[in-house]
Order: C-alpha cells, then structure tokens, then sequence
DNA sequence: GGCGGTTTTGACATCGTTGTCAGTACGGCT
DNA sequence: AGCCGTACTGACAACGATGTCAAAACCGCC
C-alpha cells in the first residue's frame, strides 16, 4: 500500500460514496456529524492527502497558489537577497516559488519560463536578458501575470520595478569628476544587460556635465568574474598613462578592482555599483553606489500580487533610488 | 480567445482527432509527416501549450519534474550558493525547483514542506531546524524522496550530506591553542542548530587536546546577526580579561566580529566558520575554516535524483571536508 | 479486382476530483 | 395513512490528456 489513496479509497474505506468524502475534504456543512467522522477516521488511516492537481484540472480557474521567479544568478548576493524578499512576501500570500537562473541565456530563460508556465504558475517575476521577449507575450496573452525587475523586457507593456541605473553612476563618476581625476577607468559587465547600458550610459553623462569625454582607452566592456575583472583592471594600470580612478559597473568587478589594486589602492580612485558585504572594511573603505535588492523584490512581488487579485490597471513602471555611499575610495585625489 | 486553448481546440484548427495531436505533442514516430505538420502549424497558432498536470493524472506514476528546496536563509549566500547549484543540477535533469526559507522556525519548516508536497514533489532538500521531523516521515512513506543537506534529521533514515564541523572548528581552534592562546571567545550562532552544537564541540575538543578546559565567561551563544554579533565581541573585547583571540561559527557572526575589533584588529587573533567574498582583503585578512556549498548542494541534489532515479539502497550519508584557509588574522599571537 | 499486411487515424474509457441534479430517509403535518 | 419539506447522500458527467484497440487508408501482390 505504498500509492497514494484517493477520495475512492476513502470512500470504499468509511463505506460512502467519493461525493462524500470530498464534501467533508472541502469542509462543507451539509453532512452529518456522524458521516464526517467516518470520513475524516478513513482519511486519516489511510493518510489521505487531495490531489491538487486534479482538484485543480475539475475546478477550472483555480489558481496553482505558485508563482516563478526568475533572476539572472541566483548565486549573486544582490539576486539572493532579492529571492529571499520574493520568496517572504509570497508565502505571507500563502503561494510557493519555482526559481530559476538564466545565467544571461535567452534560451535557458525561455527554456525555464516554458517549464514554469507548463506548472500552470499564476505569476511570473522575471529579471530579463537582453533580447526579444515575445514567448513572454504569449505567456501574457493567456493570462499569466509578469513582472519584469531590475530590467525592463523590450516591448512588453508589463509592470516593471527598475532602479535609476543611470542617475546613480552619473553621480559616482560626477563625484570623481569633481575631484579633479578625468582619467577615469570603465570596467563594466557584459554589454548587453540593460542596467550595465544605464549605468554606462551615466558614465558618459557625467562626462558630458563637466564638458568632456571619457577616453575609450580607458574602457573594458565584458568581464563576468571577479578573476576577469580583477585581469581588466591590471591591464589598465599597467597602461602608460593610466587612470587615476575606476568605476566599476557590479559588485564582482567592484572585488576584481580590488584584488587588482592591492598595494596601489591608495593612490588609485574607486567607486563601484552595488552594495555588498564588508565594502566599509577594505582599506581604504570602498565607496559605493547602493542599490536595495530587498526593496526591488518585495516591490516586485507587491506588484504580482496585485495583478493576481485582479488589479487591471495600466502597467505601472516603479523606479528606485540609489544612495551614494561615501567611504574612503572614492575620496582619492588623482595624483600628480 | 483568453483561455488557455486545449488539445480539443487544435485537433478542431487542424482537422484532427485530439488523440493525433497528443501524438504529435509526443514527438511519436506513426503520424504522417503532412499531419503532422498541419497540426504543428495549428498548435503555433493557437499558442498551445500541453497542460502538464492532466498529463500527469492520466500518465499515472509520472513524476512531477519538480523537486523542493528548503533552505534556512535564502538570503545568506552560503545557503544561496547551494541553492544555486541546486537549481543547477535540476535543470540539468530537466527538473524544476520550489524554494522555500525555514528561517529556523520549525512551524515554517512543516508548512513549507507541506505546500511543496500538496504540490506531488519528487523530492524534497531539506536543511533541517532542529525538531521532530515526523511529517518528514508521512512524505517519504508515501514516496517522496528526501535528502537531508547541511544538517541531520533526528531519527529520518535518509540520505545526508553534512560537513565535518566538529573536526573543522577543531583544528581551527587548536590552530590558536598552538600558538600559545588559551582565553579564546567563543562567537556561536543559536545553539539549538546542529551545526553549531558540532562546531562547539570542537571547540572543546581542541581545548581537551591540550589538557585543559575553555573558560565558560568567554563564551556567547545565540547572535543571528552581523550586528548581534558585533554587539557580543564587543562585550567580551570590554572584559577585565579580555580574550586574546575569537573563534566565531558562521560567516555573519565573524564579521560581526571584525567590525567590533576596528582598532584592535592586529592584537586579538581571529578565525571563523565559512568562507566569504573578501575574508583576504580585510586587514588583517581573516583565517577561515572553508566549507564548500556548492559541493554540498550539487551532492545532495545527485544523491536525490539517483533516489528519484530509483535507487533504492541505505541511506548514505555523505561527510565533506573543510579547509582552514590561513590567512593572517589567526597568526596573531597572544599579547603579553 | 481482391487479398493480406502495414501504416495511420480515431473512438472510447480513464486518471482523481467536483458541480449538478436526482434520489433517499425522516420528521411533521393534515 | 398519506403527503410534503428538509436534510443528506449518491450517480453521472466533465476537466485535459493519453493508453488501448479497432477502423480506415494504403501498399504490393497474385
């Protein structure tokens, strides 16, 4: 006896019909005391447990109480923080999460959101790579809610939680700009992400706001590592006429840039995007661009939840702020 | 046109009985190739999408493709690393993850696993809060596979895969014991969780080793947080007799240490449980015991898909090594 | 042209659950 | 006794997909 009962086996157990038994599985008043009790013996004889799935396929509409998240790596802290508050405020709405890592793969996102719509979720978070997004339309199409975080999804009338990618490296590198460095060294992640765009974009603005122009000898595009980071950066030191400052574009290149700076760490500017842990005890102490993942998922998940109650109004586009977090390395004049 | 479109549906765009659709759904080999184009044509027009839970209640015994998560902390990057490779090992068995955080509530643990498995997981990780896991038990008499990961369960016959803690904070200790110290604090996370309890007992089995005993006034239990943390070393660090060297047990609690050393970092040795992101850039960089998560969940995940495979020998219990990563904050010697 | 054999297709029942509706039992009423 | 109303309970169909088996279509062959 080791498959799963079913309402038939309870039934045939207490000696009802099947009918029976799911009235008093689902609570309803109209049976007798006496029955119930029958039922509810049986059922806990035999462990019975309802099959959702087929609850489910009968009373059609019925939401799975599931929803998918999917984030760029899971393994990041910024997106693990981010899950968590996902995963927090999905349980105080009594749903589970299916989770997943696209690793900046169109496929696999495509390959994990199709796997999570076959489950039926009733909502989808995404964090999306770069590309076309129409599978996600479809998906939409057929009444499965999404979200888009961190990123937006080219053309997809969705809400969308973003941060002001652009505003806060226009800031950090304004802030180094103002201290008299203009040999500014760019270290982003790969190319193709939206917020690395936004935020290299704002490395131009603040250029622009000072009447000038960054020196394309000073910009790396691509590492994903901290060891790829950590190599780019050398490169750039090693130039001869190297910068007096870096911006980095994420916390791994951020910890790259350090590795690399080890020894010259006092004489070489740095501020990058993202808060992570220990960037106060570093020597010097790492200025940073904060943004709040936590802030970005529970948004995020604010907003599903909305849609799921039936919310139908226009999409809605929720920006966060970053802080520039003043510390010690991006206070470095450019030395002489 | 909303709804989601059946196979019904397609059969009628396509001219054919439903029972050809499923078979060309199927990929089966004995539909002609021009029906089986026109249906593929159908089925891209209307968007359809098998639904997988029908599949499963006719296709009896076919699993799910889902497996549960559970884990203590999502946002704790030891605990996201191994979801990570978690979520990894799934795809690659073209599988699906349900997460879920315990945040070491027991009444959480037992809802969570309860939701995954209304939901007919596979298989189920588990980090395990300390408890009675009897409703463990009721899920793997009815089938489902569990493993337990980073800690036991009491009395759940089932495959584990732990760490040798007990040894590891041993040698850590005696690391420190070696060079002289012997008033070494004791930093430990709650003591109801079993990694800890091990971790404390070898911290006295170092002591033992050397004949003599930890003093009970240096040890504190029960920090949660970075912050807690700091607040204990603190306390100990303001004692008439302070200690001369930490010994913290996990990652958030020796940070928390190191932001209560500022100023006397380089008088007070230190090593802690857990590796982390920039434990050698801190000055001085900090010794660690290494544990390596994604070995643990990329191990608990194979040992839960041979299961789900159909394995069905003992319990196994998988015991990984850890690694006392020298780096320099444990070389401090005791001060006079 | 008719036969046997193969390939391709469809009708029907079924998985576990529940909505609908019809039936049964029982009490009270005339 | 006969009738009716109110509780309960059960039979049946259906959700969407698929296993089974039989029907249909086609082939080559005598």
């Amino acid at each position: 006896m080791t498959a799963r009962p079913t309402m038939r086996d309870v039934a045939r157990a207490a000696g009802v019909s099947p009918m029976t038994v799911s009235r008093v599985v689902n609570g309803e008043a109209s049976v007798m005391p006496e029955t119930a009790a029958k039922v509810e013996r049986a059922i806990r004889r035999l462990g019975y447990q309802r099959n959702e799935a087929a609850r489910r396929l009968r009373r059609k509409g019925q939401p799975t109480q599931t929803i998918g998240l999917l984030v760029d790596d899971l393994a990041n802290p910024f997106f693990a923080a981010l899950a968590a508050a996902v995963e927090d405020a999905a349980r105080q709405h009594n749903y589970v999460v299916l989770i997943g890592s696209s690793n900046d793969s169109l496929r696999r996102e495509r390959e994990v959101v199709a796997a999570f719509c076959a489950r039926q979720v009733d909502g989808l978070i995404v964090v999306p790579v770069a590309g076309s997004h129409r599978f996600l339309a479809e998906e939409l199409a057929r009444g499965t809610k999404v979200v888009c975080v961190d990123r937006p999804a080219d053309g997809l009338a969705v809400d969308k939680v973003l941060v002001d990618n652009r505003a806060g490296a226009r800031r950090a590198v304004r802030h180094l700009l103002d201290q008299g460095h203009r040999r500014i060294g760019y270290l982003g992640d790969r190319e193709d992400i939206w917020t690395i765009q936004e935020r290299y974009a704002g490395f131009h603005d603040a250029f622009g706001d000072v009447g000038t122009e960054p020196d394309p000898r000073l910009v790396r595009h691509g590492p994903r590592s901290r060891e790829a980071a950590a190599e780019l950066a050398s490169s750039l030191l090693s130039l001869a006429d190297p910068p007096t400052a870096l911006f980095t574009t994420t916390d791994l290149i951020t910890m790259g840039a350090i590795d690399a700076l080890q020894g010259e760490a006092d004489r070489v500017a740095l501020i990058g995007f993202d808060e992570f842990a220990l960037a106060d005890k570093v020597s010097p102490p790492v200025t940073v661009v904060a943004q709040d993942p936590v802030a970005l998922g529970a948004t995020a998940a604010q907003l599903l939840f909305s849609r799921i109650a039936g919310d139908t109004s226009p999409p809605r586009e929720v920006i966060l702020l970053t802080r520039l977090v003043i510390r010690g390395s991006g206070e470095i004049p450019p030395h002489a």
